[in-house]
DNA sequence: TTTAGGG
DNA sequence: CCCTAAA
């Protein structure tokens, strides 16, 4: 008779029917809400500190314009691409790229001007689509020296000053991009190469093992070990995508070790091009004067900007007292692998604000030339779906300061163009971090920030990045482990003793619907180890000890539950 | 997409 | 948690 009653009515009486499935256009829009909230959630994760200068514009720079690879690294670019947000947003989480805003020379026209001995025509006309560099340190060392050359050798200008015929404000925009390593640009005011150095063997080492250990991560995952690149994958990175595409493909198609050196054959391939768009954070190297040609102005101005290097947003590592240094250096390697590995966003600050309003220009915004320094920064946000929930504070409207990264824990697989893109990176932040002593940085101040990038307290925070070395190839790929709280589990077994053991899908909507880190088949592992964790002595269970009021009635319901199954489902039935 | 189970 | 065959 109570059996009876319990078939019609469920467990503990109840009678829940079968959550009716919304259609699948609805389950579709669920869904993006869902995304959006989390990205509420997870607005401001990591942060890159930066600083950035802005500029007038130059008269170049239409002419630039035209040159459809260099487009895709002006800031113009970015203009046009908000427009296209989707496109943007996805090409912000694919790639990274350094740039650095390059205070342009006071020569005349110099980016057009023959008379500067190098124009940005020549550069581009020097460098195939296809150039690449593993550092943009020293690629942009690199540009600069030979920048520097052509000026002292050519540009005297006829013995003239480097008078202007424009504006001073004029700054050329030099985009290092590491992925590809593509910028463009020109030359810089203050004509010093500084430290240029020819990558070190060390680099080389490094890159090879950097590879090979994504490699390594990544072949399991992947029947076919190393898939970085489909065309498939790529094409859907880049704001042009066609451009992009090709010239990302073309580098592709380049081995490691021959871009790298070619680019020493060629240095101007160092300069210019970018397919990849914006990201990273910045740092500023120098101001100059607004744009004080009105004529200009009324043109379409351009934003440049230098991004000099990333900051890796902060993270945690744990290694054993034990391990070598070159151990630790490899855990740290790891470690900002997993990050770059992730899908990151870039996010805009101006003025220590975010810029929310993608679609605003650049001159609505209030970035422009009357910028000061600092004004400008930019930050990197990792995937936010990859983000726990816990990590992220509702309150979406703080805006960390762009030199206050906030911790990360997770980071998506690699992916496609972002693995490509994202080895170069790494390698740009790892010599910065292992080998700060090095003096390959253009910029000190960079190299001061980046020198703190690591700290290593082995603290055992769910919430926190924790490597070890152990763990490090997992990092990549799977989800952080959440362990499940006591109330969790009550609301777990609670609906389960509704709708039943096997409505995994019901019991997600009934009584996790908002912990979207909770999937049904999350719960239903979790009812699993419930099961099983009731059957076992107190003394062998481990974690957070769930009240022994709860594993009874989990092993009730699940005891009914498993009976009832067969007879439950044809009564629904009828 | 969900369910069900093994890993 | 992950992976996946089945449904």
């Amino acid at each position: 008779m109570v059996l009876q009653k319990r078939l019609e009515y469920g467990f503990n009486g109840y009678q829940v029917p079968p959550t009716p499935r919304a259609p699948r256009s609805a389950r579709k829009r669920v869904k993006k809400n869902e995304d959006h909230n989390q990205m509420c959630a997870f607005d401001l994760l990591a942060t890159i500190a930066g600083k950035l200068l802005l500029e007038g514009n130059n008269s170049a720079d239409n002419k630039l314009n035209q040159e459809e690879t260099v487009k895709e690294t002006t800031v113009k670019t970015e203009e046009d691409s908000s427009k296209a947000n989707a496109c943007d947003q996805e090409s912000c989480n694919k790639s990274f790229f350094v740039s650095e805003i390059i205070p342009k020379a006071p020569v005349t026209d110099t980016c057009s001007g023959p008379a500067s001995g190098i124009t940005v025509s020549d550069c581009l006309d020097k460098v195939p689509s296809a150039s690449r560099s593993l550092n943009g340190e020293n690629v942009g060392c690199k540009i600069e020296d030979i920048i520097d050359k052509q000026m002292t050798n050519e540009a005297p200008n006829n013995g003239k000053p480097p008078v202007v015929n424009n504006l001073d404000s004029n700054v050329n925009l030099v985009v290092r991009d590491d992925d590809e390593n593509s910028s463009w640009c020109t030359q810089r005011q203050t004509l010093n190469n500084k430290t240029f150095r020819p990558p070190s063997r060390i680099g080389d080492r490094r890159i090879r093992r950097l590879s090979a250990s994504k490699q390594w991560k990544v072949a399991p995952k992947l029947n076919n070990g190393v898939h970085f690149n489909t065309d498939a994958e790529l094409k859907p990175v880049y704001h042009n995508k066609k451009t992009c595409y090709k010239h990302q493909r073309s580098l592709r198609d380049y081995p490691f070790k021959k871009r790298r050196l070619y680019q020493l054959e060629n240095p101007s391939d160092s300069d210019n091009r970018s397919g990849s768009p914006r990201k990273g954070s910045i740092e500023v190297e120098s101001s100059l004067g607004a744009a004080q040609d009105p004529a200009f102005q009324a043109q379409d101005s351009h934003v440049k900007l230098k991004i000099k290097s990333f900051r890796v947003p902060e993270f945690f590592i744990e290694i054993p007292e034990t391990a070598t240094v070159s151990s630790l250096k490899r855990t740290v390697m790891e470690a900002v692998t997993a990050i770059f590995s992730g899908e990151l966003h870039v996010g805009v600050m101006l003025q220590g604000k975010r810029v929310r309003d993608d679609n605003k220009t650049l001159l609505q915004t209030g970035i422009c030339h009357d910028n000061k320094l600092d004004a400008l920064g930019f930050t990197l946000e990792p995937n936010r779906l990859q983000v726990p929930q816990s990590l992220c504070p509702e309150d979406r409207a703080v805006v960390p300061p762009p030199a206050t990264p906030k911790p990360l824990t997770r980071y998506s697989p690699p992916q496609s163009v972002a693995n490509q893109v994202v080895i170069q990176q790494e390698m740009t932040n790892s010599r910065k971090i292992t080998e700060s002593d090095d003096d390959i940085s253009v910029d000190n101040t960079s190299a001061c920030d980046s020198r703190a990038l690591v700290t290593v307290p082995a603290i055992n925070n769910p919430e926190t990045l924790v490597l070890s070395k152990s763990k490090q190839a997992e990092v990549a790929q799977r989800r952080i482990r959440r362990p499940f709280s006591v109330s969790e589990v009550e609301a777990l077994v609670e609906a389960v003793e509704k709708l039943g053991t096997g409505r995994w899908r019901d019991v997600k909507l009934r009584a996790f619907d908002d912990a979207k880190h909770r999937t049904y088949v999350d719960l239903k592992d979790k009812w699993k180890t419930l099961v099983h964790t009731a059957r076992i002595s107190p003394q062998q269970r481990r974690g957070e000890p769930v009240p022994q009021e709860l594993l009874d009635r989990v092993l009730e319901a699940h005891a009914y539950w498993s009976n009832n199954q067969l007879k439950t489902q044809t009564c629904r039935l009828l």
